[in-house]
RNA sequence: GCCCUUGUAGUUAAAUGGAUAUAACUGCGGACUUCUAAGCCGUUAUUGCAGGUUCGAUUCCUGCCGAGGGCACCA
């Protein structure tokens, strides 16, 4: 349709001898404005040396002269406000939108920009023998949302997850485990509570080895042999394999049930440990040719290819990889096994700079890769007393949240008329879309502070308020099919619900999201559908002999709750049947 | 010091250079014995400060102030 009103205008233009301007055709916020509007009278009033209102005026009289085939959908043509010329759409456009949606169904909102491509999105990342805190929380909510976005503009996509499975915080949790005798068999626990053990234990590791030098030259011991077991390169204790692999296992299966809870499935796995020997060998192929030796280790100058970057170390002086090797070999890595047409990672912002670096480095190796590295980043998730550090063990467990958030929808149902395994159910559904959906409300940058209060919200706008709309929503059509009412053909109405002026809008919303990379465009539009749904409902009796509608208004919100379940969809929430 | 991100009602947020800056929360008030009240309706702005570009700036540019992050061997 915007193309249309475009080529419109085009023609109008050429019409008038006026050539070579960019105008914009966009939805005005207010209905009554209509439902597309464009600048192009003020755009071009200084150089027609005429005021932007006449000339709006002059342009309409041409729009509406213009033959109107394949431009039916047009009804009205108004100049308004300091020189805008707006459109209406007629009723069967809206008539038309509603059918088409039900045809669509789940199909509803996708786009082909991707068509063919291969998208890799790298997520969540979580450290084993650490704790699984909200930062990954929000990354996964971010990076799951990414991944279906980019799913629906038509590419394969590829979920990825990096997790760092050696170095000094391994070394750490280990070290505190081992000196407590903390038992490495069968002892009843879930892997979700042996995995809050093992993160504490870093948390105390950690304490150790910044007060206690007996304790930081044990766990430096540690860690070089956690180094050679995972090499085969040299000795290692029997009781450090035992605890490195039990600890490795337990964590990683509890992130697992996490994952489950959250709906997100990984393809890949990459680990640290895997990556470094890859990376290692790539940096060292190529010094003296990018990167260079300086006080015994091996650096890479950033600034000299560009001066907003920085130096930074690749091997350090003990011969040792650090990060930005074993990124260099992850990213290696994905290009080989699945060569992606675009490898997107999702960091906190505080990798934001190391990371333009690193991809600097790899795109002096590889010419051909520095477009299709994206790197998007987000907020730091922090606390109203400071920044959260899982080393000084105060953060907020990813496990803590979700249970707290579940608990608080279990006492709103606890009292309905449902199973228990019903009221487990929409608590976990409702639970994780009040987390989830705090998260995907605003836009990725700037931090979010902490405060559970605020955080996770069941009324207003919050991810329970749209479930709530799609459920009332289809209890409706669930009532009409039980009593087979509005059934038979109904009027259509004359007046445009303004519902419908909302609805059509869904495809280009998604599109918006997906350039961007910014899955909050989905959320607000959801909440600005569902708020507009809601007043409809409040003001409509639906099931009533007395609407002569009632078969129109049915499809449409049939066409509702397609769009809302599509939607949500997007950005990883689900749509309880009952709640 | 240099670089990146960021600053919008009391609070949390929205706004591809457009019309009267949009919502939610909180407070106060209201409707409905109708399909789920986690809902609906009503009621508050010097967009951090100062300039600039533009017909038009929350948005772009410059300077200043505040917050967070990065800047050689952590990840």
């Amino acid at each position: 349709m915007k193309e249309q009103i475009e080529k419109l205008i085009n023609e109008a233009l050429k019409n008038l001898g006026i050539e070579d301007v960019s105008f914009s055709v966009e939805h005005p916020e207010d209905f009554k404005n209509g439902d597309y509007s464009t600048n192009v009278a003020m755009v071009c009033a200084k150089q027609q040396k005429t005021n932007p209102r006449e000339l709006a005026e002059k342009m309409a009289l041409e729009l509406k002269g213009l033959p109107k085939q394949g431009f039916g959908d047009i009804e009205k043509i108004e100049t308004a406000g300091a020189g805008f010329i707006n459109f209406y759409l007629s009723r069967e456009f809206f008539t038309e939108s509603v059918s088409e949606i039900l045809d669509k169904g789940d199909k509803w909102g996708k786009n082909k920009i991707l068509e063919g491509k291969k998208v890799m999105v790298e997520y969540t990342d979580p450290n084993p023998f650490k704790p699984f805190h909200i930062g990954h929380l929000m990354a996964n909510a971010i990076g799951e949302s990414v991944s279906r976005i980019v799913e629906f503009s038509g590419a394969k996509t590829i979920r990825a997850n990096y997790q760092g499975d050696v170095g000094p915080h391994v070394a750490k949790a280990i070290y505190h485990l081992i000196k407590l005798g903390y038992p490495t068999t069968d002892n009843g626990l879930s892997y979700l509570a042996l995995s809050l053990a093992i993160g504490d234990s870093y948390a105390q590791g950690n304490n150790e080895y910044e007060i206690n030098d007996e304790a930081k030259k044990e766990i430096e011991s540690i860690n070089k042999q956690i180094y050679n077991y995972i090499n085969k390169s040299g000795e290692c204790d029997e009781k450090i394999k035992e605890y490195y692999d039990w600890g490795r296992k337990a964590t990683l299966e509890a992130f697992e049930e996490i994952y489950k809870l959250l709906g997100t499935k990984f393809d890949y796995y990459f680990f640290e440990s895997v990556m470094a020997p890859i990376g290692e060998k790539i940096v060292r192929e190529n010094v003296g040719k990018i990167f260079e030796e300086s006080d015994r280790a091996i650096i890479f100058h950033g600034e000299n290819y560009d001066k907003k970057l920085h130096t930074r170390v690749f091997i350090n002086s003990q011969g040792l990889p650090t990060y930005e090797t074993k990124e260099i070999g992850l990213t290696t890595t994905k290009f080989e096994k699945e060569n992606p047409d675009i490898s997107i990672v999702t960091t906190a912002i505080e990798q934001a700079e190391y990371m333009k670096v690193v991809q600097k480095a790899i795109s002096l190796m590889h010419p051909d890769l520095e477009s299709r590295m994206k790197h998007i980043t987000h907020g730091m998730m922090r606390l109203s007393t400071g920044k959260m550090s899982s080393r000084k063990g105060n953060v907020i467990t990813g496990e803590s949240l979700l249970r707290d958030s579940m608990d608080i929808v279990f006492e709103k149902v606890k009292d309905r008329e449902l199973s228990n395994e019903e009221k487990k159910r929409i608590s976990q559904i409702v639970g994780v879309a009040a987390l989830k959906y705090s998260i995907l409300r605003s836009s990725l940058g700037s931090d979010i502070v902490y405060d559970f209060e605020k955080s996770i919200s069941f009324d207003g706008d919050s991810g329970p308020y749209l479930q709530y709309t799609a459920v009332r929503a289809n209890s409706i059509l669930a009532k009409s099919q039980m009593s087979r009412q509005g059934l038979d053909n109904g009027e259509i109405p004359e007046n445009i619900i303004d519902l419908e002026k909302l609805l059509y809008q869904f495809p280009e919303v998604v599109e918006r999201s997906y350039s961007l990379l910014e899955p909050h465009h989905i959320a607000t539009y959801l909440t600005e559908l569902a708020s507009s749904f809601n007043t409809f409902y409040g003001n409509t009796q639906i099931l009533v002999d007395e609407n002569k509608y009632m078969a129109y208004h049915l499809n449409l919100i049939k066409a509702f709750v397609q769009t809302m379940k599509n939607g949500l969809w997007l950005l990883g929430i689900e749509v309880p049947d009952r709640m």
